[in-house]
DNA sequence: CAGTGAGCGAGCTTCCGCTTGACTT
């Protein structure tokens, strides 16, 4: 007998599939993808590390090949399943019938390295029927669906790790960007940024009862028209707040009021009495999407908490896969349920023949079923609720009324659209109106209303039952009550409105979901505020720089052009290579067209004839820092123009010289410009310790950019002269500071005395690197703020006359010391320094990584450590670059205030320098591009 | 977002999509 190795993806479906195939077949699972690219530096195997390809992991220069690394983590998975395969005489990769699921199977077989027979099965449902026809048709893998995944794979890669460095240095560190979330930013941000446009409308409205007059009953109606001119509504009005439809009627509130006086006693009389009938359908089943988005509006859990509580549903084996974007229900599910439905509801709630649904986005792969209760017959809620937990109960009803309903019956009903007539003292005629709601039968409305908890409670919700009136009746009219209105802003997106509108796009899959939401969050691009998704500056500068200078990349139609040629791709009618070199590397000259033409690739590069790569180097020069990171806000009363600036430390506001910090919980809609010079004329909670007797200024502590410091007098704007200012000593607080300590700080530097050779003054003072004194251009570091004020001259001189103290101590006692380098015989030491603990021979330092400790490290992995250092080579010094920075960075800035077209000249300058560079040098021009970049944005940022 | 004079071991951040535990709080 032979036994086979069946490998799928979930170790839930290998328990479920082994029940299914008994003896002969042992089912495992790889736990999703088992190589990738590196993630980063130190993934990439030692050989590798020296291309200049290895940051990216995809050798962009030979035909854009991929380094692939197995995982850390899933090292003992490949290791199981290759002890596996050495017990069996067949192997069916069982993975997903996905683009994903086809590229696992693809990994699985490179790395297994089989020398048993290899076949694909697949299957969309997990029934024993399904997964024995699978094993009977099996096929082979589809080489081309692989190269798609690549493909995309690939084409993430490049934007990630080309883009997110452009925000490194133009922003802050540790920002991304992504095909995925810097979509998903960029709708949050354009929504804030309509709401701050969006400008409020009031218009006004009435209501009124009316009685029969003959019989009982009466009904409340709202004001329709006046003279056959519709009222206006809030959908009437723009986002600027004008009138849309300009045959509206607006009423202003004295009118309305006027209006309601006026009608007090006048006669009405029914217009019309119209009837419709309606029918409503059930929505489909379940897949991730709609999961999330009615679970957020249901049970108001986040996308993550849904995910998790239907995960532990799946792995007890009360739900299909609940990552899915298919709404198709297996065979055995539909005559399951439409029994069940039978039973429960009867005949008539049962549709003639099973309900199909189509696929609704384009993009679905439908690897798997609709996420539905399991097994033919479903566990009812009440069972499944004895033997979970609240949130698994609350979420696997919500699944099964979903999937119940989505096989019953239409609801059927009947709206019923009254209108009343009066006519005003001078002729004005008003009508007023109504609808009620019959429902003449409720079909799946009996099972689940979307949006509502309580399908009962709400059917009745839904009828509102009207008297029976008929055309011409007289009514009295009374309680004319104006209502005031005003229109509202868009609304913000939540985490289920989001994740909706990126399904729409197309952007993102549904093992993504979910985690776009906690990227876009950790990232600090949006903050959640109860259910509401605020994003913050920061998303404002991120978002603004892309749609600036990579517009294509955050078009909203990016991904689903993608998909289109990943699909040519997949058909065989295009290559993944001519397509990536492409998107990198721009459109090659004309000549080159003819030879490369009739791939079929023609949309995503097609956006743009500069690509990736040289965007990213050719603009980062020319990427405004400053200018990006300005948020307008608007002009003040007195003509001054007031901004939003993304910090180093945060957000803050400016105008012209005044700075203040936006508070964190400051949602940008509401940074209006009053609220901006509120914040700026607040007190800034400094603190006023007196006044000096020799100047009479006020003397104030402050909180700065280099911690507490104490000012002389007020800053004056239309004086250059800046106020005096000094630190507080490491000794000293705001708190306890006193007026008197204040005024010795403000007298430094202090002068101690006469050198007694040439009587040329020294000074002592505080500065960078601690206190000091200064003789001339002389320097001597001191040991205590306090010698500030006590050293005296003979001491300085003694000091002076001694060479400049090393002061290397501090790093003096190594934390261990591990033995000799066999490459240098240096003694290697662990040490503390500036940027945490390291290891070193004496002469080469390399820093512990992430993994290692400085209490476990051993000598082994410090040789390791200190010989990858040395490969890479000396450290390029930056010292005098550093300097000029420092220096550009003054005068840089001065130049931005007087004469700003000056600089935009310079910077096209470079840019052009460059590129006449690069085209007889490459690797020297890319140098001169960074060096050149780099200046530009230091003076910049 | 204030303003000052040395020199010291740099290294790393980041993408999207497949999947679970193993950790801590």
């Amino acid at each position: 007998m032979t036994k086979s190795l069946v490998i799928v993806e979930s170790p839930a479906k290998a328990k479920t599939i082994a029940g299914y195939l008994g003896a002969g077949f042992v089912v495992e699972s790889s736990i999703g993808h088992i190589r990738d690219l590196p993630k980063r530096a130190s993934d990439v195997p030692a050989q590798y590390k020296k291309s200049a390809w290895a940051r990216l992991g995809v050798d962009v220069e030979n035909g854009f090949k991929p380094l692939y690394v197995i995982d850390p983590e899933k090292k003992s998975q490949v290791k199981k399943l290759k002890d596996l395969l050495k017990q069996v005489d067949q192997l069916y990769v069982a993975t997903d019938e996905d683009r994903e699921g086809e590229s696992i199977a693809w990994h699985l077989i490179q790395v297994l390295s089989p020398k048993v027979p290899v076949k694909r099965m697949v299957f969309h449902e997990i029934t024993r029927k399904a997964i024995q026809a699978a094993i009977d048709a099996p096929r082979d893998i589809d080489q081309r669906l692989v190269d798609a995944q690549e493909a995309r794979r690939i084409l993430d890669r490049l934007y990630g790790y080309e883009v997110s460095p452009v925000l490194w240095r133009k922003i802050m560190p540790r920002l991304s960007a992504g095909r995925v979330q810097s979509v998903a930013t960029r709708i949050v941000v354009e929504r804030e940024r309509a709401r701050i446009r969006f400008v409020r409308a009031a218009y006004w409205g009435m209501e009124a009862e009316f009685a029969k007059q003959k019989g009982t009953g009466s009904l409340v109606a709202t004001l329709h028209s006046l003279d056959g001119k519709r009222l206006a509504t809030g959908k009437d009005f723009d986002e600027s707040g004008k009138l849309k439809r300009k045959e509206a009627a607006l009423l202003d509130e004295k009118q309305a009021k006027a209006l309601a006086a006026d009608l007090v006693g006048r006669r009405f009389e029914v217009s019309s009495v119209e009837t419709k009938p309606y029918k409503r359908s059930p929505s489909p089943p379940f897949m991730t999407s709609t999961l999330q988005q009615e679970a957020g509006r249901k049970l108001r859990f986040s996308s993550a908490r849904t995910m998790q509580v239907a995960q532990r549903l799946y792995e007890n084996g009360y739900i299909t896969y609940m990552r899915t974007d298919s709404t198709t229900l297996a065979d055995d599910a539909v005559t399951g349920v439409r029994k069940q439905i039978a039973q429960m509801y009867g005949d008539d709630y049962l549709p003639a023949s099973p309900r199909k649904y189509a696929k609704k986005v384009k993009s679905a792969q439908e690897a798997h079923e609709a996420i539905r209760p399991t097994g033919d017959t479903f566990r009812t809620p009440e069972e499944v609720a004895r033997s979970v937990g609240k949130d698994e109960a609350r979420l696997y009803e919500l699944i099964w009324k979903r999937t119940v309903a989505s096989q019953m019956q239409d609801a059927r009903g009947e709206t019923l659209q009254v209108r009343i007539v009066g006519t005003t003292d001078n002729g004005q005629r008003c009508e007023f109106s109504v609808t009620g709601n019959t429902i003449t039968f409720p079909g799946f409305l009996r099972a689940y209303v979307e949006g509502s908890d309580d399908p009962e409670a709400e059917l009745l919700n839904r009828e509102k039952h009207l008297p029976a009136l008929s055309k011409g009746e007289g009514l009295d009219g009374s309680e004319f009550k104006p209502s005031g209105h005003e229109t509202q802003p868009p609304a913000r997106f939540t985490e289920a409105s989001l994740v909706r509108r990126l399904e729409e796009l197309g952007v993102g899959r549904p093992s993504t979901y979910a985690s776009i939401i906690s990227t876009i969050l950790n990232r600090g691009y949006v903050r959640k505020k109860s259910s509401a998704l605020i994003p913050s500056f920061k998303a404002f500068a991120v978002v603004t720089l892309l749609e600036r200078h990579f517009p294509d990349l955050v078009d909203y139609a990016f991904t689903a052009r993608m998909e289109d040629d990943l699909d040519a791709i997949a058909s065989g009618q295009a290559d993944a290579e001519p397509w990536l070199r492409r998107f990198y590397f721009g459109k090659g000259k004309p000549a080159n067209d003819t030879a490369t033409g009739g791939d079929g690739s023609k949309n995503v590069e097609r956006t743009s004839d500069v690509g990736l790569h040289a965007m990213v180097n050719d603009q980062m020069g020319e990427i405004d820092a400053r200018d990006i990171n300005s948020i307008p806000i608007g002009t003040d009363d007195e003509g001054r123009g007031i901004v939003a600036r993304v910090g180093r430390y945060g957000p803050y506001l400016q105008r012209g010289d005044d700075t203040v910090s936006i508070p964190d919980d400051m949602p940008p809609d509401e940074l209006t410009v009053e609220k901006s010079t509120e914040l700026l004329n607040a007190p800034s909670g400094d603190r006023q310790l007196g006044s000096d007797p020799a100047t009479e200024l006020p003397v104030f502590v402050k909180a700065g950019r280099f911690g507490t410091y104490v000012q002389l007098g007020e800053l004056d704007p239309d004086s250059k002269e800046k106020p005096k200012t000094a630190s507080l000593f490491k000794s000293m607080t705001a708190e306890t500071l006193t007026l008197e300590q204040a005024l010795k700080l403000l007298g430094l530097p202090r002068h101690i005395g006469n050198h007694p050779e040439d009587n040329e003054p020294i000074t002592a003072q505080n500065g960078r690197y601690g206190p000091y004194i200064t003789k001339g251009k002389d320097t001597r570091s001191l040991e205590t703020e306090e010698q500030i004020f006590t050293v005296t001259v003979d001491e300085a001189v003694k000091l002076l006359k001694e060479p400049k103290k090393r002061q290397r101590r501090a790093a003096a006692e190594p934390l261990r010391t591990l033995g000799k380098d066999p490459v240098s015989e240096g003694e290697i030491t662990v040490r503390n320094g500036r940027f945490g603990p390291y290891v070193t021979d004496g002469e080469t330092a390399a820093s512990l990584r992430s993994g290692d400790s400085v209490e476990e490290v051993t000598l082994d992995r410090a040789i390791e450590l200190i010989q990858m250092r040395r490969e890479r080579g000396p450290v390029k010094k930056k010292k005098k670059k550093a300097k000029k920075k420092a220096a550009k960075k003054k005068v840089a800035k001065k130049a931005a205030k007087k004469k700003a077209p000056a600089k935009k000249k310079a910077a096209k300058k470079k840019a052009t320098k460059k590129a006449a560079k690069k085209k007889t040098a490459k690797k020297a021009a890319k140098k001169t591009t960074k060096a050149a970049a780099k200046k530009t944005d230091s003076s910049e940022a």
